[in-house]
DNA sequence: TATATTTTGTTGTCGTGACAACATACTTAT
DNA sequence: ATAAGTATGTTGTCACGACAACAAAATATA
């Protein structure tokens, strides 16, 4: 009578699917934005559409927002502002701070990536119902929610 | 009558939602790993855990079985070719080629690892139904095969 | 008020992902 | 058999994630 070994390997690891479907995800967005003739990354792309969401953050709140630490906050906002499509404003009160907003490049930036983001979408989302959607969803959620400080 | 604008957000957005999980349980595996006192990256780890799987593979394979590229595996091998946790042999016939193996320290430290990394498991999958398990994993190989070569 | 702590943002380092360029060597075609 | 094409692996560059150290300024506390 032989007891079972608890073990693990790659294709049971929860983390590892995770990472290769974002490792697709991304690549398959990245892909999209060069063919499309846009030098721009995945992450800068989702600082630009959190900027759209709540401009007039400040670096902290935009890397809570984007889930990116102030380190990379500030080097991503180095390339967006270099290329011209934020605006970073000295906080009145607090002279450490910055309001960081989107420039007019950034809102046609925007503006005209939307196509390219929405065929990307709906090729990552081929297959799936509306339900199946708010299950994945609730499913990440739920994996973020369980790592929360413990 | 206003018509519905589609538009989107990075709460909307599956793609930064399997970013933010990702990024959540890596953080939290190397955390794990470092509190234990291991100076071992996720990335390290899934190397280690993919050749324990199939020994002996070139490092082409070894990068399509963990999803990494040529360029990074050659560098995540070197770090753990430092460590003395592998080992890399020529092949006989095809003298470009390497059969990459574990060295016994990596054996041992899979060993050692054993029981943070089930812990960590443990920690992600807190809630989940063995069926919960198994439709995510549906759900992400579902996103991966959407993204292949189309 | 003076000091200590915290917060905001920057810079530097390392490891990794994406990509280009390259050397070496195997394979295929002529 | 020679040339063309392909495959394996390395190195270098850039961008990003994690981390440490730092400066400047705000806040809390003595």
């Amino acid at each position: 009578m032989r007891q079972k070994i608890e073990t693990f390997s790659l294709d049971e690891s929860l983390g590892f699917w995770l990472y290769r479907s974002h490792i697709h995800v991304s690549a398959a967005l990245r892909q999209a934005f060069q063919d499309a003739g846009y030098d721009l990354t995945p992450e800068q792309w989702a600082v630009l559409l959190g900027l759209r969401e709540e401009e007039g953050l400040n670096q902290s709140q935009l890397g809570e927002k984007t889930s990116k630490d102030r380190h990379n906050i500030t080097r991503i906002l180095k390339q967006l502002d270099k290329r011209g499509y934020i605006k970073k404003l000295h906080d009145k009160k607090d002279k450490r701070a910055f309001h960081v907003y989107l420039a007019p490049a950034g809102h046609s930036l925007l503006k005209e990536l939307k196509p390219i983001v929405l065929k990307h979408r709906d090729r990552v989302c081929n297959g799936f119902s509306k339900d199946d959607l708010l299950k994945i969803r609730n499913y990440l959620g739920h994996i973020i929610i369980n790592l929360r400080r413990s």
